[in-house]
RNA sequence: GCCACCUUAGCUCAGUUGGUUAGAGCAUCUGUUUUGUAAACAGAGGGUCGUCGGUUCGAAUCCGACAGGUGGCUCCA
């Protein structure tokens, strides 16, 4: 396994290097940057100069690399001092080879580690000194490559070129973008077709697709983009999921509060918001005053407002507030896509002020309701901790920060959750645990969140008087569970395809009615009346239209629970419940008591279950 | 914001190298039908082909700008 695990790495570096051979004897001239190996695939960033290469062209390309591919040339490794090799740069006028090896000779081993293993990494010579590096040919074209390849040209199973994407040199908007070539690659034709009917089955469960066709939220030209708004059944997913992730809360302590949309910039000023991010914010003009006014982009200056409202004793610690609130970002235009980053987002956002001693029960009971509510959803979590970096972005102390970073670390521990630790993911004001859920194709996205931050008591001033009558700071621990609503959803209508088990789904019992008889409608009538007393979701289809085309609108619907109502069910009183496929029944009797029936449905809902007990 | 691509009816999509009144299925409405567990039948309405500008005797089709979207890059409190 680990040997074909290899193999398929050193096929798919070839690839990409084969790539690479291809678009230089299409384009003679074009810069190359680099190529490496990404999950299913590779992808290879060129500069083309003038010339735009487009996915029209990947049919050429594609034979190109078929004609190197059948010449067979055998891939020779060879090494060169590092000198020798920028010289080589120089003369094939390979910039951006030369500067990698410039700063490879500089650098040495000890920052060439830090640096991301996609860009000087791939061209690193192993475990040898830095002072020789790696090169792969085959036939006339050779390039600077740590591979490992293929033996030979002719040994790289099935690819296939998917896309090109714009991307910056060394991932900074600042220096040149590059085109990158992406493309997939298995073993064999069967393992790709399989990969590429895996996407077309995710694209069927993509959640702007779903949001059309179970008709939960849209948006607007006139309203703009990234401001998406939610239809009745869209809001019930909302409301539902926000309702559990308050309650999740209020059961350890947290009490609701409120606080407007639009706030005085002097606010974030204070904040350390404005200068880090002001130009995201939306501004509000006032005709009245003079103020400055903006969107509140997110709320925990507002909640320290609060806190300081009344003076504190350490006896009121930990304090802890709760809000469900709409905030506000100017996100720029490329960065916004369907509902997972808008620019009105929904926190269930929730801040602690505690004492030091405090932090580790508080953590602790945050972490176990995380826990709870994604178990509750079924879906498996990514645990991050998310560091700061070298870079100067960051606000506070830092033995501060290396303090809260082992916190979280240890809560994380403490905890029992798979975690890993990445740099640079930290907020400017603290570190933070992310919980990351994946997508129908596979990308991760930040949900939950709890971040500790000792940034903002220090700028805001907050305090406490402690047991022995001296001012304390407390420390802010944020929080969100589902992190913004508008994303969460995003990523649980493609973890369920819209399958909504009975608790959150927006309808979730449909009646039909096999005919338009006064008598039916009137049974069919009162038997909504029962299921609306126990609290339930249900709604009557008494179209004019065949049982079976009304079968179909709710299955097509996804509704959990159809009931055919007809002569059959007002004689006996009893009901079929037509259960929605992926739903476990346990074995029990098919047809029952409209009431039972009524009862153990409004009983999964309250009991937040995925299994059905009729 | 940057790179590539996309935009035809409410939805999914046809529309040949620029050439009459731009088509289909579903959905909607009307009529017939009163239906028993995944699509009854018939008819009708619905589009200045994303917007604006240009080329042309003539533009859904070619060119440009803008808007919206998709996939990436950058960013993500």
């Amino acid at each position: 396994m680990a040997q074909n695990q290899d193999n398929l790495h050193a096929m798919r570096h070839s690839l990409a290097h084969i790539m690479a051979t291809a678009v230089t004897r299409l384009w003679p001239g074009v810069k190359l940057g680099v190529g490496p190996v990404v999950e299913h695939g590779f992808y290879y960033d060129i500069d083309a100069g003038d010339v735009t290469i487009s996915e029209d062209d990947f049919e050429k390309i594609e034979a190109e690399m078929q004609n190197i591919i059948k010449e067979g040339k055998q891939f020779v490794r060879s090494t060169k001092p590092i000198d020798e090799a920028i010289a080589w740069a120089q003369e094939s006028g390979q910039p951006y080879k030369e500067e990698l090896l410039n700063d490879l000779k500089r650098a040495g081993t000890t920052v060439a580690k830090d640096l991301d293993a996609d860009e000087l990494g791939t061209i690193t010579d192993g475990d040898s000194a830095l002072d020789e590096v790696s090169f792969y040919t085959n036939g006339d074209f050779a390039d600077l490559c740590r591979g490992p390849h293929v033996e030979s040209t002719n040994k790289v199973g099935a690819f296939k070129l998917m896309r090109i994407a714009g991307a910056y040199w060394r991932g900074n908007e600042k220096n040149a973008q590059m085109q990158r070539l992406y493309g997939v690659a298995f073993d064999s034709p069967k393992e790709l077709r399989k990969h590429l009917e895996m996407l077309e089955e995710a694209k069927k469960r993509d959640h702007r697709k779903l949001g059309q066709e179970l008709d939960l939220f849209l948006f607007s030209d006139l309203v703009g983009s990234g401001l998406p708004m939610f239809t009745p059944r869209g809001t019930v997913l909302r409301e539902e999921l926000s309702r559990y992730s308050n309650e999740l809360r209020e059961r350890s302590g947290f009490e609701k509060v409120w606080t407007p949309n639009i706030t005085k910039k002097e606010l974030y000023e204070a904040s350390g918001h404005w200068s880090k991010f002001g130009d995201e914010l939306f501004l509000v003009k006032s005709q009245e005053s003079s103020d400055d006014f903006v969107l509140k982009p997110m709320n925990c200056p507002h909640h320290t407002r609060i806190f300081a409202f009344q003076p504190k004793s350490y006896r009121d610690l930990p304090v802890r507030y709760l809000e469900t609130t709409t905030d506000y970002r100017d996100e720029k235009s490329g960065e916004l896509g369907g509902l997972n980053r808008v620019r009105a987002l929904t926190q269930d956002d929730s801040h602690v002020f505690c004492r030091e001693d405090q932090i580790e029960q508080e953590m602790d009971g945050l972490l176990a309701a995380a826990g709870d509510l994604y178990k509750t959803v079924d879906m498996n979590l990514k645990v991050r901790l998310s560091y700061r970096d070298a870079s100067d972005g960051y606000l506070g102390d830092e033995s501060l920060w290396n303090k809260a970073q082992s916190q979280l670390k240890a809560a994380v521990l403490k905890n029992g959750l798979d975690y890993f630790e990445e740099e640079g993911e930290a907020a400017f004001y603290g570190p933070k645990i992310d919980f990351m859920a994946t997508d129908a194709i596979g990308r991760e996205h930040q949900v939950a969140t709890v971040q500790l931050d000792f940034v903002q008591p220090e700028r805001f001033e907050l305090e406490y008087v402690g047991e022995d009558g001296s001012v304390q700071r407390p420390i802010m621990i944020h929080c969100a569970l589902l992190g913004s609503i508008e994303r969460f959803l995003s990523v649980y209508i493609e973890h369920t395809a819209g399958k909504f088990p009975v608790w959150v789904a927006p309808e979730q019992v449909r009646i039909i009615t096999v005919n338009q008889e006064d008598e039916t409608v009137a049974f069919a009538d009162s038997v909504a009346a029962q299921a609306k007393e126990l609290g339930l979701r249900v709604t009557i289809d008494n179209a004019n239209e065949s049982v079976g085309k009304k079968i179909r609108n709710a299955e097509v619907m996804k509704v959990p629970y159809t009931l055919v109502l007809g002569e059959k069910e007002i004689e006996s009183g009893e009901v079929t419940p037509r259960v929605r496929k992926d739903i476990e029944v346990q074995p029990s009797h098919a047809h029952q008591k409209v009431e039972d029936f009524l009862r153990s449905v409004s009983n999964e809902a309250k009991s937040r279950t995925t299994k059905s007990s009729l």
